[in-house]
DNA sequence: GCCAACGTTGGC
DNA sequence: GCCAACGTTGGC
């Protein structure tokens, strides 16, 4: 089991959004960076990632886990960039805010706190289990 | 709204 | 293959 981290501005694409596609999913379309996309093609089904709201509220809100391994980018012909499906799984009880992430212990590596960048993101267990014990989730 | 950081593009 | 120019992201 990786962990990942899927960044969204909510005005483009939000939480609320997301749950209401419910278990289907959505693509995450849209991305036009290797890294990014790297991350994507690494990702196996049933891995489980944060997602992030960017700019507004800049916080950690729920947790995704990927439906579909990486595909061709329907809205795209460049063959170059695919990505995965994920669904939405649960809120966090607590989000877990950018500014609660850089203080806290245990985060300083975290991709979130260094690269803020980088859409798609790895989180490491210790991340993981640190950022759901802040939102109010089991690890 | 500004701007720093960073990634990409394209001329050479 | 280097690097200047440019575009985008996202925190502030």
């Amino acid at each position: 089991m990786t962990f990942w981290l899927f960044k969204s501005e909510p005005d483009t694409w939000s939480w609320d959004q997301q749950v209401a596609k419910g278990p289907e999913g959505e693509e995450w379309h849209g991305v036009r960076n290797y890294q990014a996309r790297n991350n994507m093609r690494a990702m196996k089904i049933g891995d489980l990632g944060f997602f992030y709201h960017s700019n507004i509220g800049k916080e950690v809100v729920g947790v995704v886990e990927v439906c579909r391994e990486s595909s061709p980018d329907s809205t795209t012909d460049d063959p170059r960039w695919d990505c995965v499906w994920i669904k939405a799984v649960r809120p966090l009880i607590t989000p877990v805010s950018l500014d609660t992430c850089k203080v806290q212990p245990g985060l300083e590596k975290m991709v979130l706190v260094n690269n803020s960048r980088l859409s798609v993101q790895p989180v490491s267990a210790e991340e993981w289990r640190i950022v759901c014990g802040l939102g109010g989730l089991p690890a």
